[in-house]
DNA sequence: GTTGTGACTACCA
DNA sequence: ATGGTAGCCACAA
């Protein structure tokens, strides 16, 4: 298993890991919401090519991160998104036709959580 | 150097 | 609801 710090020199980067690192089992939270809890705000796009650029490894919980219509983002040419919905389904994430309901399910680091 | 692309989002018609 | 546009910007070609 290979450690963060020794693959991720991009600050950016790894502070988005670190965020994503921090999602409680059984929330999620969504792209943007990363970009600011990690101190680059409007740069949810960066946050999904960062974690493109792990996939599997780190123990991330990469399968908490949704996009802000609270859906699984679909992938080009990848089936990992079914297996999100698997993964989340197994932390007891309701869905609701197909999408999470945020109201509920969203992290809030000002809630007593880890 | 420039261009195209993308696990995003907010806004507007 | 759907579709277009404009910000965002690292990365690969």
């Amino acid at each position: 298993m290979k450690q963060l710090h020794q693959t991720v020199d991009n600050p950016m980067r790894r502070a988005f890991y670190e965020t994503v690192a921090r999602i409680p089992y059984g929330k999620v939270a969504t792209y943007g919401q990363v970009a600011i809890l990690a101190g680059y705000p409007g740069r949810a796009r960066q946050v999904g090519y960062a974690l493109a650029g792990m996939c599997e490894e780190w123990d991330l919980p990469w399968h908490r991160i949704i996009n802000a219509q609270g859906k699984v983002s679909p992938r080009t040419g990848s089936k990992f998104h079914l297996f999100q919905y698997e993964l989340l389904a197994g932390e007891g994430v309701a869905f609701a036709n197909n999408s999470i309901d945020l109201n509920i399910y969203r992290w809030d680091p000002e809630e007593a959580d880890e």
